[in-house]
DNA sequence: GTGGTCTAGACCACA
DNA sequence: GTGGTCTAGACCACC
């Protein structure tokens, strides 16, 4: 498998936080699997045309999340969803950027059945089932 | 009405955009109507406690997004909607927010019924709000 | 108050671990207050002869560790204790440490007294009320 | 006896650290007793999955610090306290990491007297595992 | 070969 | 003036 993070430089998201994103989407998407290892950060800073430290930063704070383990030495892997612990704070966090983002949404005119069928759509593509649907036809 | 907003310290959000985030979010919630003055900015600042330019930084980008307008003298009061454009770029950073907050949400361990629920759950906060100012009228 | 932090460069801890634990070892003495505002990054890093960078992760890190918050634009500042929360985590993580610890002085050649007279007499320095029992003489 | 070692991946102690700390830990709880042999080299190696090189370091760093002592052909065995020589550095190491853990320990929000308590609770541990092992005698 | 740490120095966002 | 981000490049610890 390639690299499919893509990096936009003039985007207002900091480049390490593009990273973390992108890699926990693809976590979630079930595109990196339970122990997968991820790209080395020399080798992905080379390919996103990043430098190294910006890479490692990503990857620090996935660890610190808790979504990644660093192996010193080997390499970092997708962590067991098992050992990640639901933290309140975190549910809060959630709880507060889905108001904003339905807030944002709403002010920018589309009705809350709009907005609602707009996030089921976002949300099959990570429904994990959808492969299994596939594999059933 | 007094000052419902609030200011988190230590928030990773930067104070003018917890200020943004919240006068949007009473608009969508329309405890702020179309016409509504929102506060002067010395006295909003004075109440918050935080610097008059970082308020005036919140107003000017509210402006910019077509949410509120000022009128030299008067203050500053929540416009029309109608007069408010949707845009194709503000539409793609929506679906953006939500593939983000998506993937943070099932990489915390929410099952995707888990998350559409938490998303329906605050829909309503939305519709509730606006449903009682509408059944006033 | 100057600096009374002191960096060893021959020390097998690093740099940024050795100013995130002489911040808390101040904190825990009550030499740094609730609200006190810590040394400017750039400042401490001249006084310490260490690159900006390292002092800012060790902020950062304390930041995480609930310790201090950082406003952007005005400096980092010693947080409320009462907003910091115990981690289970943490406390396991303490255990562990203290057992490490206490082998070791065991495989010293201390005995279980001399190891237990040794951590109160340490313990009594970190004690609040030594600064009352003095305003009492 | 089996191998009771326990390598947490995650952790972020190095792996060689945490098989020297456990093997301390059990010398100082008296499940290793004086002339007891340390399990072989390839053979620990194989049993927590890591590389043997890693294991031999361990080893040898206990055998500098005097924990233990390598007969060529024979195999590593817990060495003789009596031949373990208490340094002065090592003395004023042990009570930085105490003062590190204490810290720590109220910076988490422990009372001077819960963090006693636990110390002495952990310390009973050693004491209590050891007396077994006298009273078997 | 892997990540961790540190330096030197630049530019930006924020208050 | 404050911290945040990023780059370029070096050295080290670990496996």
């Amino acid at each position: 498998m390639g690299i499919w993070i893509q990096i936009q430089p003039g985007s207002d998201k900091a480049v390490y936080t593009q990273i973390m994103d992108q890699i926990m989407e693809a976590i979630a998407r079930g595109q990196l699997g339970i122990g997968d290892k991820l790209p080395a950060v020399r080798k992905l800073a080379e390919e996103l045309v990043v430098n190294p430290n910006t890479v490692a930063r990503a990857y620090t704070l996935l660890e610190q999340a808790g979504m990644v383990v660093t192996k010193k030495g080997a390499g970092t892997f997708v962590s067991d969803p098992k050992l990640r612990q639901r933290d309140a704070a975190d549910l809060s966090l959630l709880v507060e950027r889905m108001d904003t983002i339905i807030a944002r949404a709403m002010n920018l005119g589309l009705s809350p059945n709009e907005i609602t069928s707009l996030f089921s759509e976002r949300m099959q593509q990570f429904d994990d089932t959808s492969q299994e649907k596939e594999e059933l036809l």
